[in-house]
DNA sequence: CGACCGATTGACT
DNA sequence: GTCAATCGGTCGG
């Protein structure tokens, strides 16, 4: 499978939201390859208060105001890592975080990354292996030495869906923000078993 | 420099 | 449901 063209993530991130959902991303790093069906995304803007680049550029952000087609990871909480695909053109800002993939190649690797070779292989564990975007990237192993990778590979990459399914896309407030909670950009497949959010998203529909 | 806090998670009542 | 862990980014003095 072809990556996805650099044209793709140029346009505006709210145009690109709902057609991230369904693609494939792939991580190759080490000898191991994972793969999983993206499910829930949020868009962040400039002239968004939730977002890092609302206050203007800075160290930390700076590869979200660079042009689209790249990672944004960023590290919070003293201990997690998130990712974005950063979009749009050059100076404007934006991306869209990581939040869920349906895990679909390497479930070993990411199940000894998330829980250890000796952790039993329980259904909590299966469900939680890439369910948020700090779980998501520890089990991609995606941290900040991936800040500003290529989305055309060969360490990363994302490609079109795998199957011709149609896709519900159905969109809900972001999770866990103080500011923004109005705008509905939260984009996730609807009915999927690998989304992040609580129940009471659910009624969000688009 | 010191202080505050976070696009989260896991453990626990 | 509640809450602590843990530390880099950011900003004010």
């Amino acid at each position: 499978m072809k990556p996805l063209p650099q044209a793709f993530f140029r346009r505006p991130v709210l145009r690109v939201a709902p057609e991230l959902l369904g693609c494939m991303l792939v991580r190759r790093s080490g000898d191991a390859t994972v793969a999983g069906r993206i499910v829930e995304v949020e868009a962040y803007r400039q002239d968004d208060p939730a977002s890092h680049t609302y206050a203007g550029l800075t160290p930390r952000n700076e590869v979200m105001f660079g042009p689209g087609g790249v990672l944004y990871v960023y590290f919070t909480y003293g201990m997690h890592f998130c990712a974005n695909v950063v979009t749009g053109r050059r100076g404007h800002g934006e991306a869209l975080l990581l939040r869920a993939v349906e895990p679909v190649l390497g479930l070993e690797v990411m199940s000894e990354r998330r829980y250890g070779a000796a952790a039993p292989a329980t259904m909590r564990h299966l469900r939680d292996l890439t369910r948020g975007p700090a779980r998501l990237c520890q089990a991609f192993q995606l941290d900040k030495s991936d800040n500003g990778a290529d989305l055309r590979g060969p360490h990363v990459f994302i490609t079109r869906a795998w199957t011709r399914e149609v896709l519900r896309v159905a969109r809900s407030p972001r999770i866990g923000i103080r500011h923004g909670r109005e705008k509905r950009w939260r984009f996730y497949v609807e009915g999927s078993q690998w989304i992040s959010a609580h129940p009471r998203y659910e009624d969000w529909r688009s």
